[in-house]
DNA sequence: GTCTATAGTGAGATAGAC
DNA sequence: GTCTATCTCACTATAGAC
């Protein structure tokens, strides 16, 4: 992997761990194994190699989402094969915890990659559901896009309540909670 | 109010804005109007205050919250009470914030203050729905804890989101999406 | 109780040799 | 492209005077 790659990739750690403000470019650095002026030489500092770093995150969980959006089955069957996919629960999402971070909301490009994820998964749940809908396989009553953003929020604040309690057990529940819930629509 | 006080709300509003890891001890002397020697006459350092900070916001937050739970009303009108709160969207929530701190969740002292709200907001909620279900107001079916999980789950999920977005709209959405389902179980 | 002085460490970046 | 040296400033805390 060349060095422009290898730091990306420690910043894209780093960002997980420890957020944009716990990073530091020696930090960086080091977990690359690249000195100092390797990383000025690739990048003009601190803000543009996260933001490389942030987009390629960003990418990379769309496409994660849209394997289980695209994959076989209802609707209903895909949207709870994308709630219940394996997650590492306690390490929480490398995109929504940047939404706590300061300096990162405060950037509109560095914020750009993280809204635009977001608004894309919702926009893509709420077509399934609305497609859940129009087959009758959903109550034509629920609201698609509200049901959408709630979907996403269970998942974002699933990972907050594990976070807090230091078990992925509430997370779970919440899963298990809201698919509860939808399942009662598909009556 | 006393010094002490002062250093506490300071500190209060940071761990908010900028969470533990972007909070200095600096920026709450000076927007507490006092200086270093105060500061470490009052308290051991920053975990210190941090830990007093954290414990006044999590006691707030569960005083807020109980408010609605013994309000008037059934048990989904309570609910929907708290879900309909009017909340700084925008600012996030200053506890579930605190869970995107590496320093917080790894320190037992700092995190068990943010563990035991949470704790306590599920458990109260699940009361609230267990009683909604023998009352015969809400499916039987429905699986309190789970859903009482669900529930703190969509705000936390929503600020992410509202965050994200720079809009307190997908908040909304979220919190009228999981309304809408638990207004089905009504039925 | 509160202040200033001081100190050791790290953040974030630049300069210039190789 | 990569390295080391260097710079300025902030972080976190301690010491000791008042």
């Amino acid at each position: 992997m060349s060095t422009s790659e290898r730091l990306i990739e420690s910043t894209r750690e780093l960002l997980w761990e420890r957020g944009y403000v716990g990073t530091s470019p020696k930090a960086i650095q080091q977990r690359a194994g690249a000195g100092q002026g390797s990383m000025y030489h690739h990048f003009s500092g601190k803000p543009d190699l996260a933001l490389a770093a942030i987009r390629r995150t960003a990418e990379e969980m769309r496409a994660k989402a849209e394997e289980q959006f695209s994959g076989p089955g209802t609707a209903l069957e895909r949207i709870s094969a994308y709630l219940l996919r394996e997650r590492d629960v306690l390490r929480g999402c490398p995109v929504g915890r940047l939404t706590q971070d300061p300096d990162v909301v405060a950037d509109p490009a560095l914020r750009a990659p993280v809204d635009e994820t977001f608004a894309w998964v919702r926009s893509r749940l709420a077509e399934l559901l609305t497609e859940g809908c129009e087959r009758g396989e959903l109550d034509a009553a629920l609201d698609p896009e509200a049901t959408a953003s709630t979907v996403v929020a269970v998942l974002q604040g699933g990972y907050v309540l594990a976070r807090a309690a230091g078990s992925s057990e509430p997370y779970e529940q919440a899963v298990q909670g809201v698919l509860g819930l939808l399942r009662q629509q598909a009556r």
